[in-house]
DNA sequence: CTCATTAACAGTAGTAATTCTTATTACTGT
DNA sequence: ACAGTAATAAGAATTACTACTGTTAATGAG
């Protein structure tokens, strides 16, 4: 009597693709990776099964990065860090607070907390070496003129 | 010589909009809220004046909730929680982690972290209330049937 | 004060990400 | 094979936000 729930391929491989990758895709990132593969892909179908995912607790969403959200196919509990210049996600997996954090914050507050995310903002390596060249050209341009 | 700021109403008020609430609110929100005050205040004012506050650093992004930025007046670090059912925002000031988490973060990855973000997820009080509410009337309308 | 400059503004048109709608296809149990 | 329904494609609609254009008004020099 319950609704079945049906895998199909493409459900699996957007899935995969997903699970695949360390990027933290968004879902124009993975139509644009599955297109070849599946020339009938829809956008509307990724996103319909990144949200249903979501709803199964197979993928969780890092947040919004440059007004698209993104996407992870990691579960165990670690933070991220976003590049505010280009916009990459990385891992931190050795970085996480103290796993009765949802707890005691339920507690303090009375909520019922579910989760948390701990996300770090900066600049990755090579976006804070071209920052600083490009700095040092613009002070070459000051002083040059 | 060099450009001056000014500060008119408008955009003082939008300021005050945000500094004289705790609820984080959203462009439209402030836009709502000084419209009577206002009545030819322009949405794109609103937006224009909440990026030209982040970049003072009189205001920060709290986050996309609900597909919405939403900001934050007060500027001590603090964490958020954030009502997944109702998309309310709290301050959590007595919960943060370590200060020096950045400078850990940026030493052990090789970044250039700038800060950080500890946000909650959950029901708040009322939501979780009317949740368990609906749940025990579908259980009623289940048992009835 | 007068006037030139220009930041700030309103109004509007546009953009991009996401969601919704509808018709169709494909799978599942009988 | 057939009925019922989940899954899909295509694209229209929605929504938050941004860019552009002409106007208003604050600033500062003469």
């Amino acid at each position: 009597m319950e609704r079945a729930i049906r895998y199909s391929q493409k459900r699996a491989d957007i899935l995969a693709a997903i699970q695949g990758t360390d990027c933290h895709p968004s879902a124009e990132w993975v139509y644009q990776q599955l297109k070849p593969s599946h020339p009938g892909l829809s956008l509307g179908t990724v996103y319909r099964n990144l949200i249903f995912f979501r709803q199964q607790g197979l993928i969780q969403s890092v947040g919004v990065v440059g007004g698209q959200e993104r996407f992870d196919g990691t579960l165990t509990p670690h933070s991220h860090f976003v590049c505010d210049s280009c916009g990459s996600v990385l891992d931190l997996p050795g970085i996480h607070p103290d796993g009765d954090l949802d707890q005691t914050v339920s507690r303090q507050y009375g909520l019922s907390v579910q989760r948390h995310e701990l996300t770090f903002h900066g600049l990755c390596q090579s976006c804070a070496q071209s920052q600083s060249n490009q700095s040092d050209q613009n002070n070459k341009e000051e002083t040059s003129a």
